[in-house]
DNA sequence: GCAGGTAACGAACGGTCGTGCTAATTTATA
DNA sequence: TATAAATTAGCACGACCGTTCGTTACCTGC
């Protein structure tokens, strides 16, 4: 084949390949990143066990390439709109506001965020899995700490505020948040984080 | 048998389940309650996968059982010393500090708190073990309320305290605590979220 | 010493797991 | 339309899952 001609042979593998990570996020949304087999997720997308896997060398393989497009998916909707933002204030408003949509949206999250089940799964479990994830978490946790910077950079945040705190502070909060909604199936947890975070923010505007 | 008497036969049992138990705990803590398996549980006990599985009706009771366990030792070392302190604001100190400790008690909890990862597993689940663990994680908060509200009432706290915000910011501190701690293996987990708590009970503060 | 009860064992069950191997089928290109 | 490649299915494997069963060793009370 010549090169730049569009090969919709193999497009039809990477359509199957595309259809069965999408379905496979949904089910590690809600079963976690351990709780995906193999076999229910063949039954789920309709074709046989042997056939699925071909598209995978192994079921870690697998795993991880769930976590590479939750992990784009996340970039996508949450990270690329935000720093697409004015600097300072509005970055980090629109960070928080997409982080909340990313969290709500249960058609592709049925079960709530995979990195957030996925990091409280695997903290005790060494290998590649836990390497992507923690490498996931650590550039986010980085993103904002250097939007945070930014903030302080161009005089909206005081020069005092500890952007390090910031980060760990919003972190907790989508955390409480995600357990409160997930779990407790409280009807506050909306409100109490929104609250939260613009004490957060108030807490650390300049003058 | 007379009253009294020591039946060494039937307290072998009781020995050898709390031995399950507590073994079981101990993987439940790095694994997961998914994670368990009575395979794995009888190799590192040192006996029969039948001989340990005739202790429990079944696996969801065996479950049940360590979630049990937990609660009752996360009540002893933490929620019990705590309601023990004098009320109002050395109480909730002591709440925290007692729940610090028990956060860090890697002999317990090697893989950290069996609570929260089993929040973070079953959120999607429905069943005895998701209910028992909601209801543990209720009553939790519910006791932070309750205690906040005693020090507002005995005056350590301002009136206007807003309890719920406070137990879900608490909570969401540990969360983020433990997040830092086991996925991130971050060194600040410690300084964070003890600086965030004297902030948190600064604000709170009467006058 | 015998009977009854408890505790633990080994073997086996049906089922599902991940994973190979090979054959059939679909698909794109010449 | 024939051909070659890409994709899927079928089947079987060894391992392990939770669970059941029959049996054995032991302790205790009569």
């Amino acid at each position: 084949m010549k090169p730049g001609t569009i090969n919709t042979q193999r497009a039809k593998g990477v359509e199957t390949r595309q259809l069965i990570l999408s379905t496979a996020m949904k089910i590690a949304s809600t079963h976690g990143i351990q709780g995906i087999t193999i076999g229910e997720l063949a039954k789920t997308i309709g074709m046989s066990k042997s056939g699925l896997f071909a598209h995978f060398e192994n079921k870690d393989n697998l795993q991880l390439e769930i976590l590479k497009m939750a992990s784009d998916h996340f970039v996508e909707k949450v990270l690329k709109p935000a720093f697409s933002k004015p600097k300072g204030l509005p970055r980090i408003r629109s960070l928080f506001e997409n982080w909340m949509e990313y969290l709500n949206d249960d058609k592709y999250l049925p079960g709530g965020s995979i990195f957030i089940a996925a990091s409280f799964e695997l903290d005790d479990r060494p290998g590649l899995l836990k390497d992507f994830v923690q490498k996931s978490q650590n550039d986010l946790i980085l993103n904002i700490e250097k939007s945070v910077q930014i903030a302080m950079d161009c005089g909206d945040f005081k020069p005092s505020t500890d952007k390090k705190e910031f980060a760990w502070k919003l972190y907790s909060f989508v955390l409480g948040f995600h357990h409160y909604k997930r779990m407790l199936h409280s009807e506050q947890a909306e409100s109490l984080i929104h609250k939260a975070f613009e004490d957060l923010i108030k807490n650390n505007l300049a003058i």
